[in-house]
DNA sequence: CCCTTTTTTCAGCTTGATTTCAGTTTCATT
DNA sequence: AATGAAACTGAAATCAAGCTGAAAAAAGGG
């Protein structure tokens, strides 16, 4: 999962980054509107954060860009104001979710989860494909035969992008944006690695080489 | 344990906060209705204290606005009115536990720790874990050799959260989260080195590492 | 205020996760 | 079949999270 976090308070952004990097998501910051609406309409993201008060750019302002270009891309609004008004105009616009400072990081990352899943129509704590089970607050995955097996982060990430995305053909390109940070290295192998140590794990018709294109990961391996 | 107590009199508030420390829960307190409201929906707490009688909003409607939200937080209430209706109103609308004032210290002590086992089904008096047996008043643990050792306040609350909490992956910052009230230094190795403490006190394979993720406490250590 | 206990910090070390690498296999195309 | 590109593979190198023992700092008790 990739997530766009547009955010000036410098302080704010480094509380943020760690505990959003180990819940298994890959962070750009955007440190204005105009960058923020800009990268926000790279199609690339999963999520975003956006603050209301930001320099160049209002986030309220932001958002409502996006949702004239018909972006859809899943947004929960953070401000200092925590007021009636201003929440309802956030939702009005198109925000998704909505949370006042000062938070707990911990309500931030329950409420991306539950947005993710609610723009996925896939509610509750588990993920299921087939007979696969992937526990998201344990990151362990249970297989056919009934073992749970515990994944490194790596795995996690990469397994539950496919899971979000089954029958879909994602690239190698995709899928690196997704599990990393723009600044990213693409000249390496590092897929092909995990793909290989997924499929020793769940089976390796799971998922199906489309060579030159991608990998599609299957509901039933067959 | 991190515990919320939602009080307005200054006076309960300071003869209450002693013995809740002392009994080893990291207390926050919110002054009226409002602020305990959104307090309370911020995920970080174990219990809940609420005072009926509030300033800008009535405990119920907290209480009651905490459910509609699927908030599941256990609420004790406290009232001065002890009325056979009101506590019936309590109950109704999703309390957990009740008691009139004037009450004794013990007895609310005794409510929370009784409440936050029956979280884990756990009625007895003692915490348990396999062949563990923690003494909640005293601040002792029997091991399996049969051998008593008594806890410093830290390996107290850090062993007790992890007894209630058996068999799910506790990331560091959860930890600091319920063992300490203030927000906490993130640059610290506090609960490595107080793992280390309990592992040696307990035995290594207790408490297994999730690299990246956290820790889990295991009901027996094979 | 001094002494004891508890808590926190620190620096070097260990271990496991991640990435790279080099050699091999597979596949589409001619 | 021969070719070249893409993907696969096992092992090695690299990197960072977590561990550890000791010492410093803070809290508590007389």
């Amino acid at each position: 999962m990739r997530l766009l976090l547009v955010e000036d308070d410098s302080e704010l952004i480094s509380a943020l980054k760690k505990p959003l990097k180990d819940a298994g998501y890959a962070v750009d910051v955007a440190k204005d509107g105009v960058e923020g609406e800009y990268l926000g309409n790279e199609n690339i993201y999963d999520i975003a954060i956006l603050d209301l008060g930001l320099p160049k750019r209002n986030g309220l302002e932001v958002l409502n860009n996006w949702r004239k270009e018909n972006n859809k891309l899943p947004v929960i609004i953070l401000t200092a104001r925590d007021t009636w008004q201003e929440r309802v105009d956030g939702f009005k616009i198109g925000a998704d979710d909505y949370i006042g400072k000062p938070f707990h990081v911990e309500e931030l990352l329950a409420r991306i989860t539950a947005l993710l899943h609610r723009s996925i129509q896939s509610p509750g704590g588990s993920l299921k494909s087939g007979d696969l089970v992937l526990d998201e607050d344990r990151q362990t995955v249970t297989t056919e035969d009934g073992e749970t097996h515990s994944l490194t982060g790596t795995e996690f990430r990469l397994l539950r992008y496919f899971l979000l995305n089954t029958g879909h053909v994602l690239s190698k390109s995709r899928l690196t944006d997704h599990l990393y940070n723009l600044d990213s290295d693409k000249d390496s192998n590092v897929i092909e690695a995990y793909i290989k140590r997924l499929r020793k794990l769940l089976g390796k018709e799971r998922i199906e080489t489309r060579r030159g294109q991608g990998y599609v990961f299957k509901e039933s391996p067959q």
